[in-house]
DNA sequence: TTTTTCACTATCCTTTTGTATACTACTTAC
DNA sequence: GTAAGTAGTATACAAAAGGATAGTGAAAAA
């Protein structure tokens, strides 16, 4: 049995250190468009067109870019079947999937943030 | 197995709305400098200066700039003693603090996608 | 024959984000 | 009298992110 576990830093230098893999994580939710396109997957392999259609307002050539991007991450996995006209499918992958965990995270902090500001306001 | 405790959505249209408090916990993130100012923070309070040579190659305009952002989201509170010459003190709050587990399970995550895209490349 | 659908790409433009450099006002030390 | 440290501001600029609009090519529907 393994016993290593990340240690987490507890020194100026070692957490600076680990601000990458952080800085990684925030990568790829970052931009306007990535979070409502992999939330839009998690409910289901999409084609190009119907993102373009669950994503109010992106523009084709951002759904483009976006998707290279996350299929570059292994988060999307693309795939043309050759039909006529062809079709591109898009599926979250198993380790797309993973980053629901990350988004509840970052949900639940908001959720109690918009509320502490909305308060004091 | 799945037992919502605070309803999590779990159709698309209740999860787009949710995007918005994702958003948030991502925006008190964003750019170059929170993330590392932060951690400067959590390891005691700094004064201006401090922080700047905590921070390699942050200007002065980026820190004050940045600085002023966390402290209207009570992440960061401000201090001044007027003593001379003025001494102005940045601690994070105990909110501030809260931000910890948010940073813990995004550097998981992105430990996690390090390894993953260095042995497949 | 023109339009529509499919999945994009190309070009140009605007907005946002971050950098470089100089400057403020005050006081102590050399 | 000049430099250094306190905590910033002001101005100009460069780079990155995103938007608007048009075009590609094949096939099917009007």
């Amino acid at each position: 049995m393994e016993k290593t576990k990340e240690s987490h830093p507890h020194t100026l230098d070692e957490c600076t250190k680990s601000i990458l893999p952080v800085r990684d994580a925030l990568e790829v939710l970052s931009g306007k468009w990535k979070l409502p396109i992999i939330i839009s997957l998690m409910f289901g392999n999409k084609r190009f067109s119907q993102i373009a259609k669950e994503v109010p307002g992106i523009t084709d050539k951002m759904l483009s870019k976006e998707l290279r991007e996350l299929e570059s991450n292994d988060l999307v996995k693309r795939t043309v079947y050759d039909s006529i006209p062809v079709v591109v499918e898009y599926s979250l992958t198993e380790y797309g999937h993973s980053l629901k965990v990350v988004i509840a995270t970052l949900r639940d902090w908001g959720v109690a943030h918009r509320k502490r500001m909305m308060v004091e306001s």
